[in-house]
DNA sequence: TATGAATGAGAATTCATTCAT
DNA sequence: TATGAATGAATTCTCATTCAT
């Protein structure tokens, strides 16, 4: 990480390279301004002359990091694939996000504590996004006759349950499984369900 | 709330209520240790003859919330109960708790970054517990030949997911949906999966 | 001392009792109420109908002590005895007193930072009757031709500076020496010098 | 004080002589963070950009007065002096600096209560160091047959004896002695003893 | 533009003292 | 008279933010 934000030319992006760093490893309320500036190589008042404030720093982090999130989801191919593909996709794509960005997903995902109306409303926004879109699938696998002809909000909650969970077994435990295996067996659970 | 905890005598009790009024608002860092005082109606000090400190006083509310949770879940009926009755009755506590304690729901279920390590220890072990309940319930559906012979911490990670989602869609919006109906849809799409 | 504490009917004794215990060990400013009041086996309320405050019971536990102190040096035989006899008996005194009560001797004679303005008065005055009397024996001792004719104050200076002496070494190091030799030493020096 | 203070470039040292200021008025428990940094013309934050705790500046203070008061007290003539010429210089010395820093010498010599137990070992050793140097002196006395063959642990408890009497006057009292003359007297008092 | 020394509002906690019982 | 639960003033220390250089 560090080696990246040397790297790195532009002032901004340091800043917001150090700021998920010690975001995340720190929580929002233990992160000090002072470390994110050390972190970037620059002088305390220098974050001033690039962000208004801690708030705002952490909110264009936060921005800025859902929007990496979702750019490693949407695959070029996912409007020729199925919707049982697209699915396994996107748990996949999740997984594998999450377990390479373990404390960003969390705050990313969970941690509303520190969020001010402001960014609450933005990530409102977003995840109305996702909603949409997976309803989308839904209608269209139900039209196709893929799938039952079931209520695409129920299939939005059950996906975006599978996915928060994982997120918490990655996080709380250290449960070492391949994301193409985990997202296989979870999606065929979805589509067949479990009884006998 | 503020009737509720007016009325109550045993002050200890009071502050407990009020703990869960301000941190819930608030979240941990936000949270005063005035506000609370105030809310429970007492003096400043009078916190500190009950609860050693701020994260003392958090914990043993989450403690004690946890157990309100656990309490409301089980029901004496629960042995007599096919697999698919059973899931139903969980996702149906779970909701209905998490309607009522919208906010506490949050910072019981996926607010961690603020638990010290004793608590987090403690949450891991009840989380734990629920974990092993759940795969037996699985390994003795599965031995009755009631459901698939699938992976019984797949389905320990289905369950957590839907009822973690479920709290999410709470939170942010305003869903009003009946708890038993959603129970029967979601147990219905684990049971028999969505697949036409 | 708890037993003494124990074995003492009035409650006004007791808690001074009390006082004297904690305030030496623990300082002024370290020491609780409610530890007196423990100590005292009495309840906190009480100390406030017996003393009107913190300080006015450290004030009240000095002057006892003071008292007690001076009882201890004065021998009804003082009269009697030579210039150097007496010198002698002081400085015996005064270790002797200083050894049983090594954490009361410092308070007594050097904690001047904790006592209000009421209390130094108080202890300057006692200190100036020392110094009268010491001058008188002096003069004395002069008019008799026991010693030379050396300022008086200058004599007091010497025997207050030996008896500070003898504390410190008492508090900081733990020094096993008998009160009898180390007073006959000390009042030889006084008394002959050290040239050769 | 108040002209040195302001006159002072150095932020650190402003402090120290602030510390020395109100810790001497106040006593280490009575004295505030806050006065300390209006003392010293400064934010009450940039206090602890300093040093790091309440404690840490007062031993800090502690340290640095003590240096002053050995250079204050080592002539580089001492080694060419007699002992009794020594021993003036020494109390003169003493005498000079309990003069000046009237306060400050209480403290140093006789508050052993507010130190830490870092402070006091530290305390303990210079002592010891200081204790060392008049035993030395006295060996060397005795072998050169300057005086009698005494107990140098005598010598140094009547030295140190003297030296702590002499703040006490000097604290207690407003006495305009002459350090020259009362050195003298005492010197020649322990030399020669007080017996006709 | 970049800096970091200086700042002070704000928060947790303590404990002498009060007062209803 | 005796009590101890309740109190809140007072204190140390933190850290986001400012601003002179």
């Amino acid at each position: 990480m560090k080696d990246i934000i040397e790297k790195t030319e532009n002032k901004r992006e340091r800043i917001l390279l150090a700021a998920v760093e010690v975001f995340t490893c720190r929580g929002y309320n233990s992160a000090r301004m002072e470390e994110i500036a050390e972190t970037a190589g620059i002088g305390k008042g220098t974050l001033y002359e690039y962000f208004d404030s801690k708030v705002q720093l952490f909110n264009e982090m936060i921005i800025r990091s859902w929007e990496e999130y979702t750019n490693s989801l949407t695959a070029d191919s996912i409007h020729e694939l199925t919707f049982e593909e697209t699915i396994r996709e996107i748990v996949k794509g999740h997984f594998t996000f999450s377990k390479e960005n373990k404390k960003l997903a969390r705050i990313l995902f969970w941690d509303t504590e520190i969020m001010d109306e402001e960014l609450k409303e933005w990530m409102y926004g977003r995840r109305k996004e996702q909603e949409k879109l997976i309803k989308q699938l839904v209608d269209k696998a139900v039209a196709a006759g893929e799938i039952k002809p079931v209520d695409n909000k129920l299939v939005f909650i059950i996906l975006a349950g599978l996915i928060g969970s994982i997120w918490a077994i990655n996080i709380l435990e250290n449960w070492e499984i391949n994301p193409e295996e985990l997202a296989g067996q979870l999606t065929d659970a979805v589509m067949n369900g479990i009884r006998r």
